[in-house]
DNA sequence: CGGTCTCTTGACGGAGTTCAAAGCTAGTGG
DNA sequence: CCACTAGCTTTGAACTCCGTCAAGAGACCG
C-alpha cells in the first residue's frame, strides 16, 4: 500500500487517476530489520527511501571508529544521499534502520522513467529537496549557537515522543556530545 | 547578461529559444554594495538570488551578538532561505554581500510563474536542491568529525583562492571556531 | 538465566573560549 | 595623497565545557 506516499505527493502536486497507476506500478515497498543497512560507506547511493513505517538513520564512523548520527527519519520522510547519488561516487554514509522498518524504495533508473512519465513529480521532488535543504541550514544553526545542554533540552521539547524511540547514545551523537554528557544532563548534573 | 546562469541551467536542462526568451524577460540583475544586506533576520524571505559576481553569506548573530556564518555563495551559487520562502515564516538569517557583488534575483511570484511557463526548470531547480542538501550533510560530516585545525585546513586545501577573499572572522565563524583560535593555527601555534 | 548492549558516575585532562591589550591594515574624507 | 580612524588580526593568560577512560549497574534478547 502506498496511501501515505500518495498523500504526501498530494499535499503538493495533484495527480490524475492515471499518473497515479503509472506511480503505483513503479513502487515496491520492503521491510528492513533493526539495524539492517540499506546503504553502506564505500557503496555508491542508487535509491531513494521513503519511509512509511519504523525509523532509519544516516550515520557514519568516525576516526575513533564511533558512530555518529547525522539525521534521523521516520514515518513519511525521505532518507538518502544525494551527493553520491547525482555524482555515481562513493558514499561517505551509512543509512541503517533504528528500528524494524517498512520503506518504499525508488531506484534512480526507475525515478528517471517515472520524472520523464510524470513531469509533475519533479516539482514534489524540487520542493521536498528545499525544505530539507532548509532543515539542514537550521541544524548547523542550531549546533553553532547552542551548548550541549541546551541542544538536548530543545529537542527534547520539540520531539518528546522521538526521544524515547531511540537508544540515548544515537541521540547523544546526533546531539554532537558523548553519550556519557547525555547521562549527566539527563541526572540534572550540569 | 543572463549568460552564466543560463549557461548554469543548460547544464542540466535543455532550454528551447523560445523559453530561454521566456526566461530572459523575468530577468533582472542587481548589484549588491559591500556589507549590503538582502535579507534580515526576522523579514520572510521571497526571493531567490543567483550569484553572478562577488561573494555573499548567509549569517545569523549569535546570543553573545557575534555574527556567525552559516554559508558563502560565490559565483554560480544560490542562496536563499528556503524554509522561510516555503513557508512564509520569519527567517532566522541575515544574507549579506561580503564584497561587491551582482545577484540575479528572481522573485517568489516571479518563479511560480515562470516555473508554469517552463515546467523543464523544475528539474533544474530540484536537482540543485538535491546537491546543495547533500553539500550540507557532507558540511554536518566535517563539523563532526575534524578538530577545528583540521577543518582549517582542510577547508584551506580545498578552496584556496577562497581564503584570500573574506576576512578571517568570516571564515572561522564559519569553520565554527573563534577569530582568536583561528590566528593561533595560522601562526602554527597549535 | 547468562552475555552482550546500554546507561550511569566520577576523576582527570585538553581543545578551544574569553578577555584584554597591542599591532596592523584599509578605507575615507579633508 | 596623506592622515586618521575604525575594523581586523595577533598574543598570552586564565578558564570552562565537554571528552575520555574506567568501572559498575541495568536491561534486554536469545
Amino acid at each position: 500500500m502506498y496511501k501515505a506516499l500518495l498523500h504526501h505527493i498530494e499535499k503538493i502536486v495533484t495527480l490524475e487517476p492515471s499518473e497515479i497507476d503509472i506511480l503505483e506500478s513503479c513502487l515496491s515497498t520492503s521491510t528492513i530489520k533493526k539495524k539492517e543497512l540499506v546503504l553502506q560507506e564505500g557503496q555508491v547511493c542508487n535509491s531513494l527511501y521513503f519511509i512509511t513505517k519504523g525509523c532509519m538513520r544516516q550515520y557514519i564512523i568516525n576516526t575513533k571508529g564511533t558512530e555518529q548520527t547525522l539525521q534521523f527519519g521516520i514515518e513519511n520522510w525521505w532518507i538518502t544521499d544525494y551527493l553520491s547519488y547525482h555524482n555515481h561516487i562513493p558514499s561517505h554514509f551509512y543509512i541503517q534502520a533504528v528500528e524494524k522498518s517498512e520503506v518504499i524504495t525508488i531506484e534512480k533508473a526507475t525515478l528517471e522513467a517515472i520524472l520523464i512519465r510524470i513531469p509533475k513529480l519533479e516539482r514534489y521532488f524540487r520542493i521536498i529537496a528545499q525544505k530539507s535543504f532548509g532543515a539542514a541550514q537550521m541544524r548547523i544553526k542550531f549546533l553553532f549557537t547552542m551548548s550541549a545542554e541546551e541542544r538536548y533540552h530543545h529537542f527534547n521539547d520539540l520531539h518528546p515522543e522521538f526521544v524515547q524511540r531511540v537508544p540515548q547514545y544515537m541521540l547523544a551523537s546526533y546531539l554532537d556530545f558523548s553519550a556519557e554528557f547525555m547521562s549527566k544532563i539527563r541526572a540534572g548534573k550540569i
